[in-house]
RNA sequence: UGGGCCGUCGCCAAGUUGGUUAAGGCACCGGAUUUUGAUUCCGGCAUUCGCAGGUUCGAAUCCUGCCGGCCCAGCCA
């Protein structure tokens, strides 16, 4: 238990405590969420925004929700509400420190103009394949472009007339100076600024060229004041470039020192679960999914609406950790932590999943008798809450075999059983039909046995079965998902593939992801507002559906099941 | 003979300025409690740190050489 008090030790900690010590930052610590306004947050930014914002409360920083709007053509606003949900659904609202990169637009502007100024950036008028093709190769160095001699005068004019809008997409591009022959390409005089005669959802039509991620983002940090911003993995190789960018910008005047540092860690990968944008944009796009916010989706609108809760992202991420290797973590992980977290926090109820009518044949006919069910094993302060024991009940297919298993302990012909909450009954008699499937048990009870009343456990009975009344037992649709593809890596080569075969990862999906099933619910958790999470006892965690829930027409998706170990071992 | 990064128990992951017995979590395996085959509790779980050499009184930590994996040639982020 030791994650839920101390922080738990990584690099990127380790960084900042030496920070800290040596007073790097003046005992500061700020960082940054910047997600691009271009589709739905997934299970990695869950990752990052605990990382990001956590850091920031443990350290007593600020954290500020960015959004990385540099690129009009694939941006829009409804992204930007979908992850503003999404952020403060995780608990980390904070309006004050929210911004755009777009806002800073205007700054970005001028510190491009400082850069040509100083001679540290050009305005290239080759066109996108003439400088690819100059770009050179992972092993080649690349070629200057014959535009780079272009004096400072000249790119000045150039570039504020980009600005001013006077050129067409593609004819220049402005790019900083550095090193045609740089082993790491990205230093290979990279682009700053593109035109794009492109509405932007805030800016609308004021710019026609917009600043490159690599400029844009170091300076959108420098701006507000980010010490230690994080990345992951595959920017590693662009952290010369963040650092190359603030250092000149420096020298200029336009930052004062101590300057933002890029720190990386390794993305989130998790079996059976692609969590790239493109393939989650296939899976949509595609029909293979009800949408992004379908149950079975890793966006975090997916979990919510799965029932997978803040609470359960936060342990998970603690529970993973940060490093800088890359791992692959079981989705089983997950599902354990939002156990875990709901195990705690979802009060219990009734549902009868797969429905067999059991008749007390000692009850009488219009008979009712109360029990008290806890609403949490756990917190009797929670209460209780009333369940109407009837002649004729709903009890779980499973629960009765009429040739049980070794150590079957649920109800089997002669066979006693406890009605949770209720009586002891023994099973007499049972109907099957012409397939041999059991329609009908009949059993007797015993009234000395009832729950909560002196003497009731004098006999003890190792069963312990779930049950509803047939007459007041609601009618409910009830999902269970199941994991969206048939392998832990959708998409990847197997052992034996043959080495010309190229995999689709969409052919690994799973096409029985979802089992749609007509149940018998308790009444009072059928009026339960949507987004209500319940443990189902002996079954699992099922939530009222956001948007389908109605308590005339009760709607639950099955968030994770309970651990069995029936039958394991 | 391009550059950057990673390799510690089935899955994560501390430790890496060399110093006694290689943290912790998850999973797993026992056992106790239990009116959820759930939960909770208690116990077990790496003579070994990708491999091979070397330096040292002493190495997961330093050196050398291999092996394996990931990322990079958008006017995307």
């Amino acid at each position: 238990m030791s994650e839920s008090n101390e922080p738990i030790s990584h690099f990127i900690r380790n960084r900042i405590d030496s920070d800290q010590e040596r007073g790097t930052y003046g005992g500061k610590v700020t960082t940054r969420f910047p997600p691009e306004p271009n589709g739905y947050l997934h299970f990695g930014h869950a990752k990052s925004i605990f990382l990001n914002f956590g850091l920031a409360r443990d350290y007593h920083g600020i954290c500020h929700l960015r959004f990385d709007d540099t690129n009009p053509v694939k941006e829009e606003q409804a992204y930007v509400d979908a992850i503003r949900e999404d952020v403060e659904w995780l608990g980390f609202r904070d309006a004050e420190h929210e911004h755009f990169a777009s806002d800073y637009f205007e700054t970005l502007y001028q510190g491009a103009l400082a850069l040509v100024k100083a001679g540290l950036a050009y305005v290239d008028s080759q066109s996108a394949e003439e400088m690819r093709a100059n770009r050179g190769t992972l092993k080649e160095p690349g070629h200057d472009s014959p535009y780079r001699g272009r004096s400072i005068e000249e790119n000045l004019d150039l570039f504020t007339r980009m600005r001013a809008g006077e050129f067409a997409d593609g004819e220049h591009i402005l790019r900083a100076k550095i090193d045609m022959a740089a082993p790491n390409l990205n230093m290979r005089d990279p682009a700053i600024y593109r035109i794009r005669h492109a509405h932007h959802h805030r800016t609308g039509d004021d710019w026609p060229i917009y600043p490159m991620y690599d400029y844009a983002h170091c300076v959108s940090d420098a701006i507000e004041g980010v010490t230690h911003s994080l990345c992951t993995l595959e920017f590693e190789d662009h952290r010369p470039l963040y650092d190359w960018f603030l250092d000149k910008l420096a020298d200029q005047g336009f930052f004062e020192r101590p300057l933002p540092q890029q720190i990386e860690f390794s993305r989130l990968n998790l079996t059976y679960m692609p969590l790239s944008k493109r393939k989650l944009i296939q899976l949509v796009e595609g029909g293979h999914v009800d949408g992004w916010d379908d149950p079975r989706m890793p966006t975090l609108k997916g979990a919510r609406r799965r029932g997978f809760t803040p609470s359960g992202f936060r342990l998970f991420t603690d529970r993973i950790g940060v490093s800088k290797s890359d791992s692959l973590i079981d989705f089983g992980v997950l599902e354990d932590c939002m156990r875990e977290t709901l195990n705690d926090s979802a009060e219990r109820r009734i549902c009868v999943l797969d429905p067999l009518k059991l008749v007390l044949v000692n009850f009488p006919e219009d008979g009712e008798e109360t029990c008290h069910a806890p609403n949490h094993p756990k917190k009797p302060e929670w209460g209780k809450r009333e369940v109407t024991l009837t002649r004729e009940l709903w009890i779980e297919r499973g629960d009765f075999a009429l040739d049980p298993p070794k150590k079957y302990f649920r109800l089997k012909p002669d066979g006693e059983v406890r009605l949770r909450y209720g009586f002891i009954i023994k099973h007499v008699d049972h109907d099957v039909d012409a397939q041999g499937n059991v329609t009908c048990v009949y059993a007797e009870y015993d009234p000395d046995t009832k729950s909560g009343t002196p003497g009731s456990d004098a006999r003890k009975v190792k069963g312990n079965i779930h049950w509803l009344s047939a007459r007041d037992a609601v009618e409910t649709q009830v999902r269970q998902y199941d994991r969206l593809f048939k392998v832990p890596a959708p998409g990847a080569r197997r052992e034996d593939d043959a080495p010309d075969l190229e995999r689709d990862f969409l052919d690994d999906l799973n096409p029985d992801s979802i089992h749609t099933l007509t149940t018998y619910l308790e009444p009072g958790a059928a009026r339960a507002e949507p987004e209500s999470i319940y443990q189902f006892e002996r079954h699992g965690y099922f939530v009222a559906d956001q948007k389908e829930h109605r308590a005339e027409r009760p709607v639950f998706n099955r968030a994770v099941t309970l651990r069995d170990s029936w039958g394991k071992g």
